[in-house]
DNA sequence: CGTGTAAGGAATTCTGACACG
DNA sequence: CGTGTAAGGAATTCTGACACG
């Protein structure tokens, strides 16, 4: 009846690690993880104080980029992928919604 | 064949969680943990800096040791009790090593 | 014993900007 | 476009100590 997408309770999507220990993580440089959120490939959470913090999940999808980044891919066309990605999940959920409600039509 | 007593690949393993994070996570105050590092209880690694990180798997022992801490334990019968979980582990491998070696007498 | 707190300092992170290409 | 860097400041964390009980 559908997969479940995330599980909320898991570590892997709690967001815990600051960007030193992402960096080391990833092997990607503070101003480059700095730089693809702004470019709006990775949403961080933020402290009260307000220094970022990464969930695994996180980590993984920057190396996923960084791998990309090596690729010649650039950063608009990596966003364009991720937008992609979750248009498909937006209409299989809402393809599993309607079948849930029976609404036809 | 004996069950792995851990999964180094594993998020909840990796040390990657400040003391500030940590604190939320568990709802004690850096102080507890840093006392409690302090009578041995967890074992956080360093950054070269010198500041703490925390796996999960040591937000889980927190609150764990949190909860004997409210049951009037005190830290020294908790380190104990560690103790002989981490002897009875070490037994017990030590017989499956044995028993994988052949070894008699 | 277990924990709070003020103190002073060091490590970490933040933003906006300039540079290069 | 993507990234490095120096700059100044703010948030985070550290240790050792004093306090209370």
């Amino acid at each position: 009846m559908g997969i479940p997408l995330s599980e909320p309770g898991s570590y892997k999507q709690k967001k815990v690690i600051g960007i030193g220990i992402a960096s080391e993580l990833t092997g990607l440089s503070e101003r480059q993880i700095r730089y693809y959120e702004e470019r709006r490939l990775i949403f961080p959470d933020r402290s009260k104080g307000g220094t970022r913090k990464y969930s695994f999940a996180d980590v993984e999808k920057l190396v996923d980029i960084a791998n990309k980044m090596e690729d010649g891919m650039q950063t608009f066309e990596i966003r364009k992928e991720e937008l992609k990605k979750s248009d498909v999940r937006n209409k299989m959920l809402r393809g599993q919604l309607n079948a849930a409600f029976k609404m036809r039509k």
